[in-house]
DNA sequence: TACTAATTTCTGTTTTTACTGAAACAACAG
DNA sequence: CTGTTGTTTCAGTAAAAACAGAAATTAGTA
């Protein structure tokens, strides 16, 4: 009995195709991670193709794209030729690396971009003083965000854990704040 | 002159809408939020069509997604019977309306579903234990991620701005951590 | 109230994205 | 080296989303 069989299986797959389709990222990439995250054995393209009732190309590709996120990776099953596929279940670690990907694929040229339009804007008296100053803080803010992110990302998993724990209660620690 | 007959603020727009719908924003949509954003005078529907060159139907809906979004809201301006628009230019406060609506939506949902299946599966012995354990998993983690963003989206602007500049440094602040 | 301006809704079209199946390619076994 | 199995690429098709323009509706004005 494959275990796509099991309604609450089939019902997770689903939603989570939804929610990536959401998100941006392809329905079948994101019910192919599904599929992977709830196997505990490592499974080959052509069981995902039966499973998910999609073309072998497809899980190809999407296979590809799963690996570039970082969150499956490739394995070998001795006695067998084709290449098997198991998730990242350490849920943390999996939303770490989603989250480096996207930023390095859109946040970081978005910083760039916004780097340069900030320097060539920069005392052009011609332009409107609250463009210049818009596009000059947007920058800084995401900026900011994504410095914040880099130094954070260093933390050890652990201590995340435990900050993540600490809720709203982290801002006893700000100068000045009450700690309410 | 339009605003958009400058080439840097062209390429903000057009950048902006690429950006969204990466993210599963139309991309008319950011680019009219865009346009708000750099805006410094309440705007009409009618010029925002004239700036990027959509039909007044696209327009409108996309507008109304954005005030969905509540991060551009209606305005009157007197001697004028057409309703103008302005955009939220506060970054931060921009930022937690578009993470608050989309978790709203996307978030809540997906950890409803999860606390429905993890309940289904709870003590099903027919059901493999690895999937009700991975099940389960996702459902605490999500659940436990919205919960600390709950928390922390209650705090004040400030005191958020505080924690950012602190960076990687507020776990010093977890016993047992060293402050590297 | 009747008229006009403004906005939204609806329907059909265009564009984009996702997907399939076949062909090309690569890895491996005998 | 050659046949076989498995994987990827590619080109065409299908599905979905975005969009435009017209029609309908709403709101404001005289």
């Amino acid at each position: 009995m494959a275990i796509t069989d099991i309604p609450e299986v089939e019902a997770f797959i689903l939603h989570w195709g939804e929610m990536g389709s959401q998100w941006g990222v392809n329905r079948s990439v994101s019910q192919i991670h599904a599929y992977l995250y709830l196997s505990d054995q490592p499974v080959h393209a052509e069981e995902i193709c039966l499973a998910l009732g999609l073309a072998r190309s497809n899980v190809s590709n999407g296979l590809k794209e799963l690996q570039g996120y970082d969150i499956i990776r490739r394995t070998h099953v001795s006695g067998d030729r084709r290449d098997h596929f198991v998730a990242e279940t350490d849920l943390w670690e999996m939303l770490m690396r989603i989250v480096q990907h996207r930023k390095k694929r859109e946040i970081d040229p978005t910083i760039t971009l916004l780097a340069k339009l900030a320097a060539d804007l920069d005392g052009r008296n011609d332009v409107p003083l609250h463009i210049r100053q818009r596009i000059g803080r947007m920058h800084e803010f995401i900026g900011t965000l994504s410095g914040w992110y880099d130094e954070v990302q260093r933390l050890p998993k652990t201590t995340l854990i435990a900050l993540m724990k600490l809720g709203g209660k982290v801002a006893r620690f700000i100068p000045g704040k009450s700690k309410d």
